[in-house]
RNA sequence: GGAGAGGUGGCCGAGUCCGGUUGAAGGCGACGGUCUCGAAAACCGUUAUGGGUCACUGGCCCAUCGAGAGUUCAAAUCUCUCCCUCUCCGCCA
C-alpha cells in the first residue's frame, strides 16, 4: 500500500497514477476518513492522558468524586477510541484498494497493445514444415492428456504422462539448479495453501479475491504463486541488513481460477486452473530494488537462453502492467506451433508497496529507525508454457520432439521423446 | 482427535495466584564512554515498535506483554473466544 502520508501531501499524483493504470483510488474518501480518525483519536488520547493522571492519584487517595469523574471520562474515551477504530477499519480497507505507483520509465499506455518490445534474443525458427501445436503433439505422443483430465477435475486441468510429466520434472530441476547453484537463489519448500494476510501482503487480497481458490470454511487459499509464501517469509520482521538482498526460489504448483478468461486459450497447456512455476524473489533495500530487478530479469532470460527459445522481453504500460506493480516485464516465448509468443515470465518490482502491507522492514544501520524492504519477484518460468515453446520449437518432421541438450541429463540421457 | 503445559522487549528470562508510577526486574548480546600503545577484563551509560503533538538534532502524550472481546476508575496480571508452540496418548504419509 501507499503511504498515508503520501496521499494526504499529493492527493494528485496517487488519483493521476491510478488512472494511467486504468484503476481507481479512493482518495477523497481517504483523506476524508482520514481527517475523522484523527480528531477522534486526538480527543480519545487527550481525554486518555488526563484519564491516566487521575487514576494514579486515585490509586493513592480513594476518593469517591475522584471516581465518579473517573468512570465519565473512561465512558468519553472509551467512545471516542471505538469511533476512531470504526473509522480506522474503513480507512485501512479503502487503503489496501489503492494501487502503487509506477517507476518514470514506465510507458504510458491503456493495453496489451501499448507494451513495448525492450529487446529480443534469438529468431523464429524455420522449421521447414508446418509446425504442430503443442496439444497436437502431445496428445499424439501420449504425453498430454486433456479429455481424460476434464474428466477428473473438469475443464482448464491436464494431464502429463509418461515422458511428459519426466519433462516437466526435468525443467523443473534444471531451473532449480542453475537459480540455485549460479544464480544465488535459496532454494525453498513452502505451504501451497495460505492465510488471507499473507494474501493481502502481496495484493491477492483485498481486490482480487475472485481470482484465487479458497478452501471453504477455512482461512485458507491455494496460492496462485508462490510469490505469495516466499515474499510472505519474513512478514512482520525486522531484517538485519546485512542479510539482504534476501533470495529465495521455489518450484510449487499454482492455482488460479481464471474468472473472467472465459473463452480466452481455451485449448492447449495454456491456461490452466493448476500449472507449475519455479518462482524467484527478492527483498532489498530500497537504493538497490531497480538493480536487483534488472538481474532478477536476466536470470530468467538465461533460462531461455539455455533453452534455446526465442523470446522477447516487454515492457508493460502503465494501463497493463498490474495493481501493485512498480514496474514489469513480461518474457515471451516464441512458440512456432501457435504462432505467437507466449507470456513464460512475469518480473515485477513493487518498491516497498508490498512490504508495508506484509510489514516487512529492515534496520539500514545500528540504531537507525527500520524502513520498509523492496520486493521483487519473477517467474524463472512458468514450467506448462515453456514446455509449449519446447515441444513446439523442438518438433520434428516425425511428430518427435528433440530434448535440448541442457535437458537431456535430466531425462536419464533421452535424446528424443517419441522415438521408439 | 484426547489430556496437559505454555506464548513477555534482539535473545534468555522474572512478574500473572493476591489488578495500581511495570513499557515491564535480572542476565546475554549490541552500541557509546572511562581505562589501555592497542585489545581483553572491569566499570559507567545507552539499547522496542507504531501513532499523535510541541517552544522540535530534544521533550511530552497515547497505544502495544500471541490476537480479539469483556470486567474495572485502572489489566502483562481477572473472564471468554480464537491462533500458535511444546509434552504425552491415539491416528496417519
Amino acid at each position: 500500500m501507499l503511504p498515508l502520508e503520501l496521499i494526504r501531501k499529493d492527493p494528485d499524483r496517487v488519483r493521476r497514477a491510478a488512472q494511467l493504470k486504468g484503476e481507481t483510488a479512493p482518495v477523497d474518501e481517504i483523506l476524508r476518513l482520514d481527517e475523522t480518525w484523527r480528531g477522534y483519536l486526538h480527543s480519545a488520547e487527550t481525554i486518555k492522558a488526563e484519564q491516566n493522571r487521575l487514576s494514579k492519584e486515585f490509586a493513592q487517595n480513594r476518593d469517591a468524586a475522584l471516581k465518579e469523574k473517573l468512570r465519565e471520562m473512561a465512558d468519553r474515551s472509551k467512545a471516542d477510541l471505538a469511533e476512531a477504530e470504526a473509522v480506522k477499519r474503513r480507512l485501512d480497507d479503502l487503503l489496501l484498494r489503492v494501487p502503487n505507483l509506477f517507476h518514470e520509465s514506465v510507458p504510458v499506455g491503456e493495453g496489451e497493445r501499448d507494451n513495448v518490445v525492450l529487446r529480443e534474443w534469438g529468431s523464429k525458427v524455420d522449421l521447414g514444415f508446418t509446425p504442430r501445436t503443442h496439444f497436437d503433439l502431445g496428445e499424439a505422443l501420449g504425453i498430454m492428456d486433456f479429455e481424460r483430465a476434464a474428466r477428473v477435475a473438469g475443464s482448464r486441468f491436464a494431464f502429463l504422462i509418461g515422458e511428459g510429466a519426466r519433462l516437466e520434472r526435468a525443467v523443473a530441476q534444471f531451473m532449480l539448479d542453475v537459480h540455485t547453484r549460479e544464480h544465488g537463489y535459496t532454494e525453498v519448500w513452502a505451504p501451497l495453501l495460505v492465510n488471507s494476510a499473507s494474501m493481502v501482503g502481496t495484493a491477492q487480497l483485498p481486490k482480487f479475491a475472485d481470482d484465487a481458490f479458497k478452501v471453504d470454511g477455512q482461512d485458507l487459499w491455494l496460492i496462485p504463486t508462490s510469490e505469495v509464501p516466499l515474499t510472505n517469509l519474513h512478514r512482520e520482521e525486522i531484517i538485519d541488513v546485512e542479510r539482504l538482498p534476501l533470495k529465495y526460489t521455489a518450484y510449487t504448483p499454482c492455482f488460479r481460477s481464471e474468472a473472467g478468461a472465459a473463452g480466452k486459450d481455451t485449448r492447449g497447456f495454456i491456461r490452466l486452473h493448476q500449472f507449475s512455476k519455479v518462482e524467484m524473489v527478492k527483498l532489498t533495500t530500497a537504493e538497490t530494488s531497480m538493480d536487483e530487478f534488472e538481474k532478477l530479469t536476466a536470470d530468467a532470460e538465461d533460462i531461455l537462453q539455455r533453452l534455446g527459445l526465442h523470446y522477447q522481453v516487454m515492457v508493460m504500460c502503465t494501463g497493463d502492467m498490474g495493481f501493485a506493480q512498480y514496474k514489469k516485464y513480461d518474457l515471451m516465448a516464441w512458440s512456432p506451433g501457435l504462432g505467437r509468443y507466449l507470456e513464460v515470465s512475469s518480473c515485477s518490482v513493487f518498491n516497498d508497496f508490498q512490504a508495508m502491507r506484509a510489514n516487512m522492514r529492515y534496520r539500514p544501520a545500528r540504531g537507525a529507525p527500520p524502513r520498509f524492504v523492496h520486493t521483487i519477484n519473477g517467474s524463472g518460468l512458468a514450467l506448462t508454457r515453456t514446455i509449449d515453446a519446447i515441444l513446439e520449437t523442438y518438433q520434428r518432421a516425425d511428430g518427435t520432439v528433440t530434448v535440448p541438450e541442457v535437458l537431456q541429463p535430466y531425462m536419464g540421457g533421452l535424446e528424443v521423446i517419441g522415438a521408439r
